[in-house]
DNA sequence: TTATTATTGTTATATTATAACGTATTATGC
DNA sequence: GCATAATACGTTATAATATAACAATAATAA
């Protein structure tokens, strides 16, 4: 099982997330030659400075701010459309949020932990689930293409501590 | 396995479909003291004309000309919602788009099955899946409240014939 | 350098969803 | 039945999310 739920909910260094995130997502465009441009990176490096999804609006704002200028929602919009591609980033549907993927390199399942008491948000790649869901595909003749598996319920913090609502 | 998989890809008679639903939701408004008015009872209807989702502006338009008058977004999400809250329906995240639910009765897993050639979405409620889901939970401490996993890839009659692109 | 491609800027608008408040309808107690 | 409260619907406006279309700029290749 592949998952970031641990540094998601333990106290660390986002920085060293970033710088992560940054070098793995360099390399990838050097392999598929995409550019890494700054208003792609800056979005990236957003998305990466907590582990809470965010809107389209939301990095509009950030990005604004970063860069010292005005930005359009369609700048936003490119930016997202090009981090996805990449596997860079997810969509979370159910928000209609973004978020840095963790394992951008490994085929994985798209599975989301989201804490409906602080926001946060993990990922977990598990074949298992893989297994089962394709197994259950297989059932009833359903081709598989891709998937969403969005989990909602409380963080291992929440979890522990309901009286506190939001820690970073 | 719980499923509506068969029926959904195979001809068949709607109106049977619509017919049981309807008598479900009666039953359930009976439970619960809930009014099932005209409106609810139409979007229902609607929901289960076909076994495709529908987004809030569809059901909006469909109304309207059912209906005979012109029609509010707001009608149509009180609806929804509604409909929603009794399990009579689900939301499909990734598609912005509503769809009757086949065992409104039975406590299960949201795991649904779309076809990204005809649309068609079938729902199955599988033990197998959510015991591997809460398992996976248990194991990173997180306390599963719901889930909702999206599937997309050819449903059995596209992926028979990849050449037809829309059947009924 | 020039042509070509890729990216970003800009304006407008489409799509999805909700807030706020008024009116009508339905259920309930008397 | 009638007053009352609760529930649902009508109406207007607007928020939130996303995209279309075309112009301008920057990067790359010939």
């Amino acid at each position: 099982m592949l998952t970031n739920s641990r540094l998601v909910h333990q106290p660390h260094d986002h920085e060293r997330c970033i710088n992560a995130a940054l070098l793995c997502a360099n390399d990838l465009c050097a392999e598929k030659n995409a550019r890494m441009t700054t208003t792609r990176e800056s979005v990236l490096r957003l998305l990466w400075q907590s582990h809470r999804p965010l809107g389209a609006y939301q990095l509009q704002d950030q990005l604004a701010e970063m860069l010292g200028k005005p930005i359009a929602p369609p700048t936003v919009y490119r930016a997202i459309e090009f981090l996805l591609q990449l596997g860079l980033i997810h969509r979370i549907h159910s928000l209609n949020a973004y978020i840095g993927c963790p394992f951008p390199n490994s085929e994985h399942s798209n599975l989301f932990m989201i804490c409906t008491q602080c926001g946060s948000v993990a990922e977990v790649a598990h074949n298992t689930v893989n297994n089962v869901v394709q197994s259950t595909c297989d059932k009833v003749n359903f081709t598989l293409q891709s998937q969403s598996i969005e989990l909602f319920g409380l963080c291992p913090r929440c979890s522990d501590n309901t009286e506190v609502s939001n820690h970073d």
